[in-house]
DNA sequence: ATTATCTATAGATCTATAGATAATGC
DNA sequence: ATTATCTATAGATCTATAGATAATGC
């Protein structure tokens, strides 16, 4: 009998049918996202996780190799999750600085509808192994290569005043981490703002430009 | 015998020698802290800290109750040495919005240097029992709260634009997580930037000054 | 007597696997 | 025969405590 392992979005497995892989992994990779979102990972064994996604802690293990396997698995669909929906709100968006904003209002709605998914990221990350914790942190900075090319643009285009590549590159971050932001600090923030109040004040803040219309508002004096 | 346990910072002990509390707990602190850094806090055990701390399994307990009690030591320890930081430089600040670039300075390298701490209060503050995690939270809030102070002075005397108090209170958040984005990004962007990099181009992006001298850049145009 | 410390281990997991069983197709 | 699944458990921890011992002062 054939017992070499195979090998599926670089994780091994027992089986050989590739589709059964796919559909049961996401079994997996489901029970296990709201398992690890209630309890952390470490709390959560993998006979919970095997019970949740509705088969035995034997199977489970045919389908990965440890349970580290598992974090990456899920790190890995919440990244393409994200991934999905931010380049669907940049590729939505206008022309022109209102586009930007309106881009920054998609994302932080993204953010906030990902909460626990975003959270979860900077949680666990550290739990995986060195190889695949590079791996899914270079998937945090991909994200924020799609708002580099947009300021890019509006930069060259002159819609923004002319910034050096190190000032786009560094605000595309600000702006990733502060739709982050949203999600590790809102359980104060949100006793002060909705998200709306938060996507206003944000854009303003950092465009001077009111989210919604894309106009400068008046300015208010002292 | 008298065996009620004594209550410390919050934390129950069985030793009576308040002051014999206090410097075994350093101890532990320490050793733990290092050993979080390093392992992360699931995957040290209670014998390792009590080895490096430099007694018994058993003499642990004494001085705590269980294993999340000195991930609260930990934590507090490190709200301390931040809080104590940070308003010191505030308080070292010029007046006006150059000091304001000098105070953000300084959080900056207070970042910078306690990078590996503040990394651990991101990692780790779920792992916390509610109560104590609540505990941890409010604790971020209250160093925002020292810049909000800050800026909430510079709008009132005109030295920045007048801004709401929700404008204020949002923008001493964002300076605050952006001094920490510095740490979870920062085997990113020390690619890039150094740290003084860094800070020079987060004062232009959202004060439009240079962070040493205090005036504003002659503006680049495309 | 009282306090602090240590040794030894109870008790409770939890991951991962071995080996048996069931299902499917030649 | 081959593949997928299950049950049962080996083996390896790890936290927290009980009970013994050492040190200190009345």
């Amino acid at each position: 009998m054939d017992h070499s392992p195979r090998r599926t979005k670089d994780v091994l497995t027992l089986i050989k049918n590739p589709d059964l892989v796919e559909r049961r992994r996401r079994q997996i990779v489901d029970a296990a996202v709201e398992l690890f979102i209630e309890k952390g990972f470490h709390k959560t064994t993998t006979r919970q996780i095997a019970n949740a996604a509705g088969f035995s802690i034997g199977s489970l293990y045919e389908y990965v190799k440890s349970k580290e396997d598992i974090l990456y698995l899920v790190c890995d669909a919440i990244h393409e999750e994200m991934a999905h929906h931010v380049t669907e709100a940049l590729s939505r968006a206008d022309e022109g600085v209102k586009g930007l904003a309106e881009a920054i209002r998609e994302y932080f709605l993204v953010c906030h509808r990902m909460n626990d998914h975003i959270l979860l990221i900077y949680q666990e990350t550290q739990s995986l192994p060195s190889q695949w914790r590079k791996r899914v942190l270079e998937n945090e900075v991909q994200i924020t290569g799609l708002f580099v090319n947009v300021l890019a643009n509006l930069s060259a285009s002159g819609d923004l005043p002319f910034m050096d590549e190190k000032y786009i590159e560094l605000a595309a971050h600000n702006i990733t981490v502060l739709g982050h932001m949203w999600t590790f600090r809102r359980w104060f923030l949100a006793r002060h703002y909705s998200i709306e109040d938060y996507i206003n004040i944000q854009t303003r803040l950092f465009l001077g430009i009111d989210s919604l219309t894309g106009t400068a508002p008046p300015k208010e004096e002292a």
